[in-house]
RNA sequence: GUCCCGUUCGUCUAGCCAGGUUAGGACACAGGGUUUUCAUCCCUGCAACAGGGGUUCGAAUCCCCUACGGGAUGCCA
């Protein structure tokens, strides 16, 4: 247990961005890694935006991604309300104090907080020493009676207890109007951290949610595991000083650091964020992806038995996507899947393909068992038949016939799993299709 | 306009603080192999210190300038 306290607050506005999920995964990292104490605090001072489907959204993402809040929403603390909108008695009692020391005043309908001139300096964790001066008085309390953000950010923090503030570079020239109210206040300022932005993969600027990769619902509903969004995004402007990319989050917590913590934006790759996710996936234990994989696969009529537990033996070790993984497998259970003509069209211009189906039906049911030593045999046999040394050429015509793709798990062993009835019953499927 | 921050392969980055590296890794891409199957696996290749000046025997690394990028400059958050 640390003295450690940090916040990630979050406007509720229906979506949850993938910059304001890094910077929630930054801090929930800080906090995990330092024993502290990671609070969400809600920033709802938008009335018509912030609706409950709207925070639902949001903490439905946050618990997705495993990110857990110590105290906020549905957990409650010893600090809060944790909704800005409740807390409007604790600003006008700072306000106040400001008012008392001479530091705020009136002036066309809205209060004005008064700067001291001096140069702000800022030991950022980050970016070092950075050294800003506010120009001009700016405004705190609006015309019509509410707290702006700058007062409420601050006011919440202090009140808080906040620490360590981590958040986006785009407050960066901000926090300089920030120490001045916290001094304003009588109170030492926080440690501040300032985070490079995540970037646009293409083109200008920082990812906006109209970019594609920019929600974490998108990540939800296409079936990523969080682990592996985790993953990527702590990648995304961070890193261990060393080779690893592919990791676990107790790992992560573990060598998280500011000093990791790069200085200029990050361009977002959907690449290498499919491929971390690829890499977790193939990691998960042959359980685990079961169960997922039964999720994701709810569609298709899988029994119950051991045949679904094979067949994801097969899958797992190549498979690329949950997402994916029904157009995948989706043959093992169904006799109605599609072949794909073009696959045919290719496979046509090396032999005839119904020659080599009644060739490997002839084959097939001259073996005794359904071993996979068996099947090779049977096949080895046929190649040695037509002179060849292995029956290679034969697989894309079986691959097309039992599955209509043209990849998929190892040959043999998707033979041997899909059983001989279900292989033949295929295969001459396909035999009648070519009539 | 002003202020703040940044800039190493196409992308994420190591190296910079404590100057000497064939500037390393990963993704992507290309070629090859396992295998005349495959959304697997393995190997190889491609490819970068933004530009200029200074300091130094020596600069990606330290200093200055320029360019470019990002952010802030709201009675938005």
């Amino acid at each position: 247990m640390s003295n450690v306290r940090v916040r990630f607050a979050p406007s509720p506005t229906g979506f949850f961005h993938i910059g304001s999920a890094r910077t929630a995964l930054f801090n929930w990292l800080y906090a995990r890694k330092t024993g502290g104490q990671f609070v969400l605090r809600i920033e709802d001072t938008d009335k018509e935006r912030n609706t409950d489907e709207a925070l639902q959204v949001l903490l439905e993402g946050m618990r997705w991604l495993g990110l857990d809040w110590d105290e906020g929403p549905e957990v409650g603390g010893d600090y809060g309300p944790y909704f800005q909108s409740q807390r409007n008695e604790i600003y006008d009692k700072h306000l106040e104090i400001l008012r008392d020391k001479g530091l705020a005043y009136d002036k066309e309908g809205a209060v004005f907080f008064k700067i001291s001139e001096e140069p702000q300096i800022i030991e950022d964790q980050v970016r070092g020493r950075v050294e800003r001066t506010e120009e001009k008085d700016f405004v705190i309390y609006r015309s019509d009676g509410s707290p702006v953000f700058h007062f409420v950010n601050v006011v919440d923090d202090l009140t808080m207890g906040i620490t360590h503030v981590i958040r986006g570079e785009d407050h960066l020239s901000n926090t300089s109007k920030h120490m001045e109210l916290f001094k304003g206040l009588g109170a030492e300022p926080p440690v501040f951290a300032h985070i490079p932005l995540i970037l646009k993969q293409e083109g200008q600027g920082k990812m906006s949610k109209r970019d594609k990769g920019a929600l974490i619902g998108e990540y939800q509903e296409r079936k990523f595991l969080p682990n592996a969004v985790v993953n990527y995004l702590s990648l995304l402007g961070w890193n261990p000083k060393d080779d690893q990319e592919v990791m676990s989050v107790d790992s992560i917590i573990e060598q998280f650091d500011f000093k990791g913590i790069q200085k200029g934006g990050a361009r977002f790759d959907e690449k290498k964020m499919a491929f971390v996710n690829t890499e977790h996936l193939r990691a998960l234990v042959p359980q685990a992806f079961q169960g997922l994989a039964r999720e994701v696969l709810a569609d298709l009529d899988i029994k119950e038995g051991d045949y679904f537990a094979e067949v994801m033996q097969l899958a797992q070790p190549k498979a690329s996507s949950l997402e994916t993984l029904n157009s995948y497998v989706d043959y093992f259970f169904k006799d109605d899947f599609v072949r794909q003509q073009s696959v045919l069209e290719k496979i046509s211009k090396k032999g005839d393909p119904k020659e080599k189906i009644e060739q490997v039906l002839a084959a097939i049911n001259s073996v005794e068992g359904w071993t996979v030593v068996e099947i090779e045999n049977a096949l080895l046999r046929l190649a040695r038949q037509h002179g060849q040394e292995k029956p290679f050429a034969w697989f894309p015509t079986i691959r097309w016939s039992v599955s209509g793709l043209a990849g998929g798990p190892d040959m043999i062993p998707m033979l041997q799993v899909m059983g001989r009835e279900r292989v033949i019953r295929h295969l001459e499927k396909a035999k009648k299709l070519l009539n």
